[in-house]
Order: structure tokens, then C-alpha cells, then sequence
DNA sequence: GCCGTTTTCGGCCCGACTGTTTTCAGTCG
């Protein structure tokens, strides 16, 4: 059990505390606990043999030590499995809906003991809940809206849930013997934002035909295995314990660039690719491009081969949507996708002057050894209570901070001046409901990057929304534009928004717009980086990190814009720092 | 449930926004 199960237990445990309305100091513990668990760089599962060490972890007491431990031996915490068989295995589900907190989920519990979201939706059909407080039509709609979402988008996993069991799985699969290659095709190798599956490709010598037994057998035997789907002689499937379904198929090397090519997709890519192989007189399947008359295999062992015979430059996995890209490769006009080595700084990062977790110093240090070259500081501006955000007086003082660092950095002996690492003082500023933002000029004059981000009262209506940030990017202080201007988050819809309006204006006034790399922040999707780009609008892309570790999901984020097409000219953090500065919108 | 003590129990982040509540409860970040 690692330590995002571990934390998820803690946190559905407190979810079901406050659903049966526990003392809340005693929920936020629990919150508490699962935030440590979630941040430990040590593996809980190892630390809970020596439960001194458990208590070292600030936030873990007697009482959660032996959580922990229940945790790792049971899979559980025995007040969750209380809670869940007082209510219903399902009731967690309900919290998944937007606008549905725990004192909902207990009325409609009370009211007529919905636990699950398909009792909800029965509920609001047959009109069940009308003369319920707080249900009113519009609270109805939502909720009904709410529930189609969520059956949108379920079923599918968050692409670094996948890259996770990837990782694991890889190393499993590269370590057995007999073992040369282990590759993810699919969705993940396409880069997309969430995956229905998980497809594994293995070549070498136990993967050549007949000789397949022992590694299938070994596959079989993989400790994340929840339930074995199928077993045959070249391909294992089964769902992990997350439910997330694996194919693993072993393959003849001579036919692995056939099988990449066919297990990657997507569907419309291929049914392209094949229409075109038909019209050179080729057939295109899983295992060989061959010819249609005799049937020798044209190519087969490489994709550069393949697209090659086809007279086609090969094509990076995150074009093949059949969007054009067919066209350009055949044409020599592939775009030369923006890759992570272009970058050189993250600019949006929190530290623990508000909701981060590091120091100042620390997200430098972090940066730098990432290779990068400057980053900006933007904590949070006071309208975030709750992360303690940063109000005009601290603000200032914050800033005194960022520069004595970006001061020490730049005179580090073993840096040369070209060299020099740079942090930037910044901000993330607030949109207020009215378009105004959260700090006065005075207080953004002193920044180098101000960020302005939507935060609140997202269910706005659109000609509202579109008003309140084209208002907000119009103060001159503000350079990028936050995240949240295309939609946030998977369990919530996309926010009315005129986003062409927003973006030409954004163009106009040279403001930057920030795409969030994080998985858990889906933010501008494919469609609205393109019309982004269309429209003129330059690009930074950040990952929001809230501790050092954070900053390793650039990655995510980067394969997001080539699937958009996005080229390094157009993202602006690839330029140095004096360039960057220059070419951001100019302050008075 | 944790923590830090006034060592045996009291304190433990807050503010904006929405909907329906005519005075505020619930959710969110």
C-alpha cells in the first residue's frame, strides 16, 4: 500500500466523519494526517514496522499511528469500515458531485437514505426531494447536471494515476527474465489528459512465439493484481486494485514497430493511416505493413519504418488524431514540438508563506537542479483565507524575501553572470466576483510576474464571468492570465466563459495565458491551446507547485501543448530571463 | 485526533459566493 492509498483512506475517513457530523477538530486531524502521509518522501508501508518513526511525522499521534498500521495491514482504518457499513459502501460516491458537501449527503441520507448517485438521481426524477431545504430548482438542476458529468467523465483515470501504475509495472515487467523492451502505447503514449486503460507492450526473448509460458506465468503473478480478466498465450489483462484495466501484450521483436504503431491509435489515426496504405497497395495490422498482392512484409520492426514506406515522416504520438497530421507528414511540415529540455523556468510556485510546503530557497534549489534557470514566486493574495494568503503589508515583506534569495543566488561563486539564476518576485492575484483584483497597484507595482486566477463563485454566468475577467486583465499590473481560464478540474465543468473574447483581448493587451501542467488542474483542453495560439495569445506553462516534488509534472503538461501543436516559439518560458521580462506585457 | 503545555485539558486557519434562508447555511478554495 503506497502512500496516496494510504492518504485516500485517511481522507475518506474524514469525509465519512463529517457526513455523521463528528467534531470537526477531530475530521481536520484526519485531513491533516493524510496531507503528512500524502508528503512523506519516506513509504509509509515501511515506516509503520518501527511506529516511533510514525510519530516523528508531525500530525501523526498514538491514535493515528495505529490508523496508519490498520492502513497498511488491512487495506482499511476500522472507523471508515464503521462508518461506510452505518451508511452505505457507496455514500462516498455523492461527495464526488460539485455543490455536494457532507451536510448534503446527511440530509439526503435522513430525508430518504439516497447513499449512492444513482438513488440521487432516481430521487430528483420522481421528484422525491422537492420541499427538502435547500432544494430548490435550481439546486436540482445543478445536482442533475452534476451527476451527467460525472457519469462523462467516469470510467476514465487521470493520466498521472496511469503514468503511476506505468512506472511501477515497467519495472516489474523490465526485471523479469527474458525481457528487452517494455513500452506504453495508448493513450498515455498519446498524452492525453485521462486514460480508459492501460496498454503494455514486451519484446524479447520470453515474448517470441511458443516460448511465452513462464513470463505470462510471472505477469499472472503481479502483486497489484486485483482480479486476472484474461490469460492467453500472448496477452495478460487485469484491473489493478484501483480498478484500472492493464493490458499486457508480449510480442515478437520483428513485429514491435507494427504493434506500437496499431496499440497507440488513436482509432481515427489509424483508420487514416490504413485507408492510406490501401491506396499504396499495403495492408497496415498489428503485426506488419505488407503487401496486398504477395503479402511480404514491407516493414515492421520499427515505426520510422513504417511511416517511412508510407512515405511519411514519422509522427510523434501526440498528433495522431487524425487532425492534420497525416497531411504535414507527408508534406515535410510536422511542427517541431515544444519538448520539457526547452524550457527554463517555471513561473508559478507557492512556498510556505502561504499554501506551499517549502521554502523560498528550497523551490530554488529544486528549480535549478531541474536544470532550469529562473522561477518566479507567486504565493497566494489574501482573498485565499484559507491558505493564508498573502495580504498588502505581508505581500510586501514576501517580496523582500524573494529578492534577498534571488540576491544570494546570483552571487553563488560557482555561477557565472550569464548564468546567474534568477527569481522573480510575483504574485497570484484574485479576481474578485466584480473584476477587480485583491491587492492594490501599489502592491502589484512591486512584482515582476502577476499572475491574475479565478478562484471563487466559478458558477457565474457567462456574460458575467466574461466581463469580470476581461475587467481584471485590464489593470495593468497583470501579466499572465492563471489557470482556470479554459476549465478546471475533471469533477467540474468547464465554467461559462467567451473564451475567444477573453483570449483576443489577452492577445491585444499582451497579456500571457498560463496552461497549469498539473493533472489534477486539467486546464485550457486541446481545442482552446489551438484557438489560444490562433488568436495570437503567447503561452507560459507552469506547474503550480505547491512543494519541490511538484515541479516534476511539467512533463504532464508539456505533452498537453504538443497535442495542441504548440511549437517552443510560442510558449514564452522557454526564453531566457532578460528575454522573458522583455517580452511580457511592459509595466509602467 | 494532535499538540503543547499553565502536565491534563483547551485550542485548533478564514472569507467569498450561491441559493433560497427574509438573516443564513453550505460549499469551495
Amino acid at each position: 500500500m503506497n502512500n496516496p492509498s494510504v492518504a485516500r483512506l485517511l481522507e475518506e475517513t474524514a469525509d465519512l466523519l463529517e457526513i455523521d457530523g463528528g467534531d470537526s477538530f477531530r475530521i481536520r486531524s484526519y485531513r491533516r494526517a493524510a496531507e503528512a502521509v500524502e508528503q512523506s518522501t519516506a513509504a509509509i508501508a515501511e515506516l509503520v514496522e518501527t511506529p516511533e518513526r510514525l510519530l516523528e511525522i508531525p500530525g501523526i499521534g498514538k491514535g493515528m499511528a495505529a490508523n496508519l498500521q490498520a492502513a497498511v495491514r488491512t487495506q482499511s482504518i476500522p472507523l471508515r469500515d464503521e462508518l461506510l457499513a452505518r451508511y452505505s459502501p457507496q455514500i462516498l460516491e455523492l461527495m464526488k458531485l460539485p455543490g455536494m458537501g457532507p451536510k448534503t449527503v446527511r440530509l439526503l441520507w435522513d430525508a430518504a437514505q439516497i447513499a449512492s448517485i444513482d438513488a440521487l438521481e432516481a430521487a430528483i426524477r420522481s421528484g422525491a426531494l422537492s420541499g427538502l431545504p435547500r432544494m430548490g430548482e435550481k439546486q436540482l438542476a445543478k445536482l442533475q447536471k452534476g451527476i451527467d458529468d460525472y457519469r462523462k467523465s467516469s470510467g476514465r483515470f487521470r493520466i498521472d494515476h496511469v503514468e503511476e501504475a506505468w512506472l511501477a509495472l515497467r519495472s516489474f515487467l523490465a526485471a523479469q527474465p527474458g525481457v528487452e523492451t517494455v513500452t506504453a502505447a495508448g493513450s498515455l503514449r498519446r498524452g492525453r489528459e485521462t486514460a480508459g486503460d492501460l496498454d503494455i507492450l514486451v519484446t524479447g526473448s520470453a515474448c517470441e512465439p511458443g516460448a511465452t509460458t513462464a513470463l505470462v506465468e510471472s505477469v499472472a503473478a503481479y502483486p497489484g493484481i486485483r482480479d486476472l480478466i484474461a490469460r492467453g498465450e500472448n496477452k495478460i489483462s487485469f484491473y489493478l486494485h484501483n480498478s484500472l484495466q492493464v493490458d499486457v501484450r508480449l510480442l515478437p521483436a520483428v513485429s514491435r514497430g507494427a504493434a506500437l504503431q496499431y496499440f497507440t491509435g488513436s482509432k481515427m489515426h489509424n483508420v487514416a493511416l490504413r485507408q492510406r496504405a490501401l491506396r499504396m497497395g499495403y495492408t497496415l495490422n498489428e503485426w506488419a505493413l505488407a503487401r496486398v498482392d504477395d503479402g511480404s512484409v514491407v516493414a515492421s520492426e520499427t515505426e520510422e519504418a513504417i511511416y517511412a514506406a508510407l512515405e511519411l515522416d514519422w509522427i510523434p504520438p501526440e498528433l495522431r488524431e487524425n487532425l492534420g497530421e497525416l497531411e504535414a507528414a507527408q508534406t515535410h511540415s510536422l511542427p517541431r514540438l515544444i519538448t520539457l529540455e526547452d524550457l527554463r523556468g517555471d513561473l508559478h510556485m507557492h512556498t510556505h508563506a502561504t499554501d506551499g510546503h517549502n521554502s523560498i530557497h528550497e523551490m530554488a534549489e529544486a528549480a535549478c537542479a531541474r536544470g532550469y534557470s529562473y522561477i518566479a514566486i507567486t504565493d497566494h493574495s489574501k482573498n485565499l483565507a484559507m491558505t493564508n494568503g498573502l495580504n498588502e503589508e505581508r505581500a510586501l515583506e514576501h517580496v523582500a524575501r524573494i529578492r534577498a534569495v534571488d540576491h544570494a543566488l546570483g552571487h553563488a561563486p560557482n555561477l557565472d553572470a550569464n548564468r546567474r539564476f534568477r527569481v522573480f518576485t510575483g504574485i497570484e492575484v484574485d479576481i474578485l466576483a466584480d473584476g477587480s483584483l485583491d491587492l492594490p497597484d501599489a502592491v502589484l507595482a512591486e512584482m515582476e510576474i502577476v499572475i491574475a486566477s479565478v478562484h471563487t463563485g466559478l458558477q457565474m454566468p457567462r456574460e458575467a464571468m466574461t466581463e469580470r475577467i476581461l475587467r481584471a486583465i485590464e489593470n495593468p499590473y497583470v501579466r499572465i492570465l492563471g489557470h482556470g481560464t479554459g476549465r478546471l478540474l475533471l469533477r467540474r465543468e468547464p465554467y461559462e466563459l467567451d473564451l475567444p473574447a477573453v483570449l483576443r483581448r489577452c492577445a491585444e493587451l499582451g497579456v500571457a495565458i498560463e496552461h497549469n501542467a498539473a493533472p489534477e488542474r486539467l486546464d485550457l483542453c486541446d481545442r482552446d491551446l489551438r484557438l489560444a495560439l490562433e488568436l495570437g495569445c503567447r503561452l507560459v506553462i507552469n506547474t503550480d507547485a505547491h512543494d519541490t516534488r511538484h515541479l516534476d509534472k511539467m512533463h504532464f503538461g508539456i505533452r498537453q501543448l504538443r497535442r495542441a501543436w504548440v511549437t517552443r516559439e510560442q510558449v514564452l518560458n522557454t526564453l531566457t530571463a532578460e528575454e522573458l521580462l522583455a517580452a511580457l506585457r511592459p509595466r509602467n
